[in-house]
DNA sequence: ATTATCTATAGATCTATAGATAATGC
DNA sequence: ATTATCTATAGATCTATAGATAATGC
């Protein structure tokens, strides 16, 4: 399948999944990293996780920085598309509860069902570092959306709904990384979460429909990683 | 004041707040950790933040775990004592929203406003080892309260509480200490949280009630840190 | 005698670089 | 020629221990 250039070809069995060695990488030091924390991740014990030696992972990343920043990139970009896409799809307050419940149900499923807990990386130190600003601002981006779509839904819901409702949603989500990290998740922990998001506007009894509603918008702009029926 | 005992006095200036080398020490600590994490902060780093050198740090301390260890337990300590007494106070069901109310508003005020953001600790992956199961442990029961407190008040407010108030409670308060690690925190997050959860239950129109019957707890059982009025 | 500090250091890391080597396609 | 690996290593840490030294109270 994959056309094979010139040059030494990588090493015989993959241990880990992932196309290329490079994917392998990312993949090993995502366990490490959000098992053991950066700074107590070696270069050494990376390499070891892939089977190649410590070296060797200076051919695919200049420096250890750059891979937790190749990391923590991904874990925002699908959830920052999706809510964007939400965001711009249309102005129809009727939808206004489907609209941040979509949002809430997508990314909560992101940090629940992805391969390991990668949103314990933001919570790490060494994240907050000025190498990363691409990838704080992209989270701020996204909690700005949050609050946006949680201001719509508040002038839609009326006087009911918590004020600061979109940001506290935001909140919510997050927390989902702790529960994993606590090994409490459970698997509807992230549309129970959504669900919450709702009767916070006071809009308990419409659930159903909104939990409808919020469904076709993620079948409409994105592919969940996975959504408990 | 301080009856000195005999032996070599401690350093002329204390650079750092703390009535002893020891408190010295916590604190330097408890600011490097929560801003440059556990692996990441040398003893050097705190030696020098507390104007003495690295080796002398041995002599309070037999390792650098033992520092995050005396850091952490002190962090749950003071919420999980009121979180008991209040547990145990009385089973009047009248006060149940009062009674999570106040949990919720003592526990995150200590994250508020604590000196550094020793919430953050919580999140270390080092702080997921063996040595500090008791930590571990403490932080459980903790969350466990909450739950009791959560499932008395599902059972006094009727059907309209979101059930799982309990540990939505315990992941909002939790997230108090994100909101203050990205600087977002305002002087009322705690209060504006406890309400949240009231609203959660569906006791948005007994709010000023419950505020007002949950001082009154943390009065009896509880000097808060700070709280706002 | 006791306590808190100091100097000095062993031993074990850890990141990143230099440069050799192997295996492919052109 | 190109690519991915390897061996070897420089240079900079970092934790914890050994043992000297200073300043107090008894």
């Amino acid at each position: 399948m994959t056309t094979a250039g010139p040059g030494r070809p990588r090493k015989q069995q993959a241990i880990r999944p992932g196309a290329t060695a490079r994917d392998e990488i990312l993949d090993a030091a995502a366990e490490l990293f959000t098992s053991q924390g950066f700074a107590n991740t070696s270069t050494r014990a990376i390499a070891d996780a892939v089977g190649i030696r410590q070296s060797s992972l200076y051919h695919h990343f200049s420096t250890k920085d750059e891979i937790l920043g190749e990391l923590l990139g991904g874990t925002v970009s699908t959830s920052l598309a999706f809510a964007r896409a939400v965001r711009d799809h249309s102005d129809d307050a009727g939808l206004a509860a489907a609209r941040l419940h979509a949002v809430v149900l997508f990314d909560g499923s992101q940090l629940c069902s992805s391969r390991w807990n990668l949103g314990v990386l933001y919570h790490l130190p060494e994240a907050r570092a000025e190498i990363f600003q691409p990838f704080m601002a992209a989270r701020k981006e996204l909690r700005t959306i949050y609050s946006e779509l949680g201001n719509e839904l508040i002038t839609a819901a009326g006087p009911h709904a918590d004020p600061g409702l979109g940001d506290t949603a935001f909140r919510l989500v997050e927390s989902l990384i702790n529960l994993r990290a606590d090994g409490l998740i459970s698997k509807d922990s992230a549309s129970t979460t959504a669900d919450t998001v709702v009767t916070l506007a006071g809009l308990r009894r419409e659930l159903p429909a909104v939990r409808a509603a919020g469904k076709e918008l993620i079948l409409r702009f994105g592919a969940p990683v996975s959504l408990a029926s």
